[in-house]
DNA sequence: GCGACATATAAGTAATAATTGATATGTTTA
DNA sequence: TAAACATATCAATTATTACTTATATGTCGC
């Protein structure tokens, strides 16, 4: 398979009973969401989130890692676990972290997906 | 079944071929994932994209659908405009606005599920 | 053209958020 | 306790964004 080369994303997130029943959205679910969103809207959290996503991690592994700095890191890191998506583990002077919910990830690459889609389709005139 | 009772959230975003296949995510689908999650980090920027997901709506009836100003919804259109999330179509005097791509809903309601089974589990302790 | 209506834009404000550099806190080992 | 290291926090800056009020643009029928 060529590297990006057309639409191929495909990511399975059935992650629950009664599949195929629209859940009606209350005006509380957007807060939610909202919210949630908001921690995926920076590319920088998004490494982080994605760098925690493949195992626990101390901060400065994550640092070197993604290639931050240590503040930076940190700041965002605090704004992952605020939004529940991350949690962390001390151990000596290390503090572990772990993405809390795998399926944020999935839900990573289905945006990715669609990005790429409407992407792809702006440019077919 | 109860109005928000339980876990009970299920989505399918299973929208290609290839399922399964984790994709890569490269530093460039960073930048679009969190562009469009950006779009999605507003309640009511999230309003406003579910209403025009149930039809094809002028501004007007979106105004009065969510009950925001029509300078604010004008706005948060063009937002969604810019994300290709929206498409326009004019009509005489009226310009309406659909959705562009209807598996950003199965995605919404995918994070609306996660963020419900994350705070449930927060207090299950 | 003019009036009525639909929508967009402009200007201004206030709030939020990303980033950096310096410093503080906390933990371990000696 | 002190030195060394891991991480968090602070202060300041800059950028972005939501929102409001007022006004402009565009379209239609007359």
């Amino acid at each position: 398979m060529e590297k990006k080369a057309g639409v191929k994303v495909s990511v399975n997130l059935d992650f629950a009973e009664n599949a195929g029943e629209a859940e009606k959205l209350l005006d509380e679910d957007f807060q939610r969401v909202a919210f949630l969103a908001k921690s995926l809207s920076d590319a920088n959290r998004l490494r982080i989130l994605v760098c925690v996503g493949k195992g626990k991690k101390s901060v400065s592994a994550i640092v070197e890692e993604v290639g931050l700095s240590q503040p930076l890191v940190s700041h965002h890191l605090k704004e992952l676990k605020r939004s529940l998506l991350v949690r962390i583990e001390r151990n000596g002077p290390f503090i572990y972290h772990e993405l809390a919910e795998a399926r944020i990830l999935d839900i990573v690459r289905a945006l990715s997906g669609v990005a790429e889609e409407m992407l792809a389709a702006r440019k077919t005139f």
